[in-house]
DNA sequence: GTGGTTGCAAAGGTTTTGCATGTGC
DNA sequence: GCACATGCAAAACCTTTGCAACCAC
């Protein structure tokens, strides 16, 4: 399963261990249609370990941030979910409706950066870039 | 003062009340340096009004982002704050070291939302859109 | 006068922390 | 074996709600 190779590789490189409920954690976000939050995403681990640790949410998926292997978004008021995403640099796309997302790469933000960087002096953190607005199927609905 | 003309006006225009309390939280908010959360701004209006409290701070904010004279950033993890801004359409930079804020206009990402639109059939909400990175300061630091 | 607004206090929900137990390396 | 990770429960935190008193219109 290439998730476990890249979440072993990552693990391994910042010197932490594997444990099933990373894998567990990391495989419910992957396998999502859309964005979790914490709550959701203990509710899906705990249909195959019922004994799994509210706390353990929390600190796997800030684990998997950092290791890059998924992103926050904050995705409306008072809401905090994840996503899965390749350490690749590249931005999401948020249906604010369905709560769908689908990824867009790094390409289309290089100019909006320059721009930023040449007028404002400003330096754009592309890792905290994401794009809310409404996906196709729920704009033509 | 601009500010109160600017509230007044769009209490009316919403057919809501001018309050002191408004004022206050309004003024708090446009005289500060940097964005603001409830728990800041309530100390800020405070100062003035020992006796404000803490749910009007909340209901305020969301009045004057509902109205467009405020505008609610997810700054950073489990960090809400407010910003006073024009109605008129624009976006932020905001500083993930210093918190500092500026102000961007429109333009800048319209061949953004033009590109989303065509390549995803993804439409931006420009309202939700703010920029995070480090200003021109903090970066020759 | 009347309905919207406020302050207070209590409830609600989410996230974090402390610690004994368990487990990957 | 040892340090780190986990599960549990309680604490801490922020935000919302209910309601009587108040006040802008």
């Amino acid at each position: 399963m290439a998730d476990r190779h890249r979440l072993t590789d990552r693990l391994l490189a910042a010197g932490e261990r594997l444990t099933p409920q990373r894998e567990a954690v990391l495989r419910a976000l992957t396998s999502a249609q859309t964005a979790l939050g914490p709550g959701e995403l203990l509710a899906a681990v705990r249909r195959q370990h019922p004994h799994f640790g509210r706390a353990t949410v929390f600190r796997t998926v800030e684990l998997l941030v950092r290791l890059g292997l998924a992103q926050r978004l904050e995705q409306s008021h008072r809401r905090t979910v994840y996503v899965a995403c390749a350490p690749e640099h590249h931005h999401h796309l948020v249906c604010q409706r369905c709560g769908s997302v689908q990824d867009v790469d790094e390409g289309v933000v290089t100019p909006l950066a320059k721009v930023l960087q040449r007028a404002h002096g400003f330096a754009l953190d592309h890792g905290a870039l994401d794009f809310y607005g409404l996906c196709e199927d729920c704009r033509s609905a």
